[in-house]
Order: C-alpha cells, then sequence, then structure tokens
DNA sequence: TTTGTACATGTACAAACGTACACGAAAGGT
DNA sequence: ACCTTTCGTGTACGTTTGTACATGTACAAA
C-alpha cells in the first residue's frame, strides 16, 4: 500500500512523464490561468513529485512554454478535423458558422488559447506557438477565398471567440452565417 | 532633504491618492500583465508607500479590480472619441477601417483590453467592466447597421486587434475596408 | 489648547514561492 | 559480481509575497 496510483504514467519513463506534468500545467491553465501556475501545484495535479518538475524543466517558464505549445498542439489538431469537415462543404458559410457554434460550446479552448495569444504578446518565443491557431485557420481557408479574406474571416471567428469569453449569450448561428458569407463574398475565389 | 517629491499627488488627499494608485496599477498591467501586480510594485510605481495599497484596498484581488475598471473607463473615453469621428462620416467602412488602423498603431490598449477580456473570463464581477468596450462599440454602430450586424463588426474588430498582438504585420486599411464593407451591407440599414 | 477622527506609513510575520542539491534507485555494460 | 550512468525524489534554503497592525500625523471641532 505505498507506492499507489501514481496519475498518468508509472515510474522509469522519462518521456511519458514528461507529458503527464505538461498536460497537468494545461489544464491548471484552462482552470485559473498562466499565472496560477506553481512547481507544486502542476506537480500535485500531474500527482508527481515537486523535484519532477524541476528535473524536467529548468525553469517555471520553461514549463509554462511546454505547456502553451502544447495548448498549441491541441488547437492545431482542432484544425485538422476542421479541415476535413470544411473539405466536403459546399455551403462554406454554414459549415464555418456551424463549425464555430461548436466551438462556442467548449469554452476552455479558447480561454486557453488567448491565454496563449496573450502570454506571447509578451513573450516573443511563444510567438509561433500562438500563430498556430490563426494562421492555420487561414492557410486552411485561403485556397477558397484567397488570403486577405481568410485573414479577415479568421480575425472575425476569433473576436466571435472572444466575445463568448465574457457574454453569456453568445451570437447564433444565423449571425455568424450572415456575417460570414458577407465575408466570403468579398473573396476572388480564384486563389492566383 | 527628507520629504522629496512624491509622485502624483503630495500627502493628505485621498481621491487623489487612490486614483494615483489605481493609475499606476494600470500602467503596470499595461507593462507585465495582471498576474505581474504586487503590492510593492504598484506602491513603488506610484511613488506611495506599501502600506497605502492595503489602506487604500482591502485586497490585491480588490486593487486589480479597481485598476481593471479604470482600463474600462479609458475605453469608454477612447470610444467616445470614436463617435464623434464617426458621427460625419459618410463612408462608415472607410471611416471605421481608419480607425481600427489607428488604434492597431497603440498595441498596449488592446492588449490591456485583452488582459480585461481574460481577467474577466475568470471572475464575473469584472464582466460589467470588460463588457463596456465590445456593448459600447456596438451600440455605436447599431444605429446604422442594425444591432446584428454591429455585433459582427464588434466581434471583427477585435479579432482584428487581437491578430495584432502576435503577428508582426496587422492587417492593412484596405483588406480591412474591404471586410467592413461586406460586412455593413448585410445590415438592414434602418433599425425598426 | 485639547480632543477626536480620518489619513498615512513603517515594520513584522507567516505562508508560499522558485530553485538547488544531496542522495537513492534502477538499468545496462563488462 | 561490480561499476557507471541515467533517472528520480525529498528536503532545505533564501526570497518574495499578502496582509495585519501599532504607531504616528494632520486637520477640524470643541
Amino acid at each position: 500500500m505505498s507506492d499507489a496510483g501514481r496519475g498518468a504514467s508509472s515510474r522509469r519513463d522519462p518521456s511519458g512523464r514528461r507529458r503527464a506534468i505538461v498536460e497537468a500545467a494545461a489544464g491548471l491553465i484552462a482552470g485559473e490561468g498562466v499565472s496560477g501556475l506553481t512547481h507544486r501545484k502542476v506537480a500535485a495535479a500531474a500527482d508527481v513529485p515537486l523535484g519532477s518538475t524541476t528535473y524536467y524543466f529548468t525553469d517555471l517558464a520553461d514549463l509554462v512554454q511546454a505547456a502553451l505549445e502544447h495548448i498549441a498542439a491541441l488547437s492545431r489538431q482542432g484544425l485538422d478535423e476542421m479541415a476535413r469537415d470544411l473539405r466536403q462543404a459546399t455551403d462554406l458559410a454554414a459549415a464555418l458558422a456551424e463549425l464555430t457554434t461548436a466551438y462556442l460550446a467548449a469554452p476552455q479552448r479558447h480561454r486557453t488559447q488567448d491565454e496563449l495569444y496573450l502570454a506571447a504578446s509578451h513573450r516573443p518565443e511563444l510567438r509561433p506557438a500562438a500563430r498556430l491557431w490563426f494562421d492555420g485557420l487561414t492557410d486552411l481557408l485561403a485556397p477558397r477565398t484567397g488570403h486577405a479574406t481568410a485573414q479577415a474571416i479568421a480575425a472575425f471567428i476569433d473576436g466571435v471567440l472572444l466575445h463568448a469569453l465574457i457574454h453569456d449569450q453568445p451570437l447564433d448561428t444565423a449571425t455568424l452565417t450572415t456575417a460570414l458569407s458577407a465575408l466570403i463574398g468579398t473573396g476572388d475565389h480564384a486563389p492566383r
């Protein structure tokens, strides 16, 4: 009854251990923000001893960076799913509106993304990770709308997600569809 | 040579003192984020003794709240200027694009606003202050575009400002104008 | 002048923090 | 069997933190 269940990965598993810590940190960021992160809280959440967090990461800043990059990787992953859904959609505006509404239902997701945006605005080394979502979304849309329009749409969607952070009632699908089809209408529709 | 220059307001000026502290805190938030705030840093920035910050504010949370509400008040003030410029504009899209570009030049402004958004998403009591900017912008546009379109435009602008936080090259005025006029085109143009 | 009240501040303290590091345990080569 | 290297952890230390509070100071009323 001494070495009871350690959370994510048992001992002697370097990479798995590291990942467990990163995931716990990411979860903690979703819950109480980057500023709430401490070595001790992360260690407790990952169910590893305090020493582990300093063993795998030179710094707390290093840990935070790893956690935020993990979050960025998750958003990239969400982007891939988005790409699949969008590829077989005839009505781009409606499909995008639908997907955005789906995203609105998961506030933690864009709260952490926003946390990443803010952290990156202070620390330039985080910018590549922070750009992953926006640029990925842009690249995904650009073939069908042209680059400039794709950027505008991405900005609009990010704005909508931001809006949802502080309003009980997010923008409804109808409004989204109207706005998105208006934006899409401006595209050249033939990239080059 | 004992009581040399105190920063914002000399002693025995309760409301002025409080304001000096709040302003120093707001400046500090712009510089290093809400998480960087400590009683000591604020006191040093406002050039007041440590005791003052605990005298005027029961809590550090209380101080943060006051600072964020000050920031919200500033954004409201910027909104009033915006309203003046917009009232006498014939081409709404172009005028809005121009104003947005002007805002892009002052990153600190929307960085703090974003800081407020994020803080409000964690602490509901900050939501009214956080909504000031978005809802104010919406109310400002609604008479000319209808409510739904106004919301869409506000979301778009917030998204553009967010984008600028992590990209060296913000969206250019031409792109903004195109997108904005497309969005405006969807409005009923006669609010009931 | 005395007294009362609001304003103001320096200091002190317990808690929480990041981090270093000595030490132990496991694994692999010989 | 032994040794070497990597992996892992508990503990301890110096700092910074939020906050309390005893003490003082200015001003108005009496």
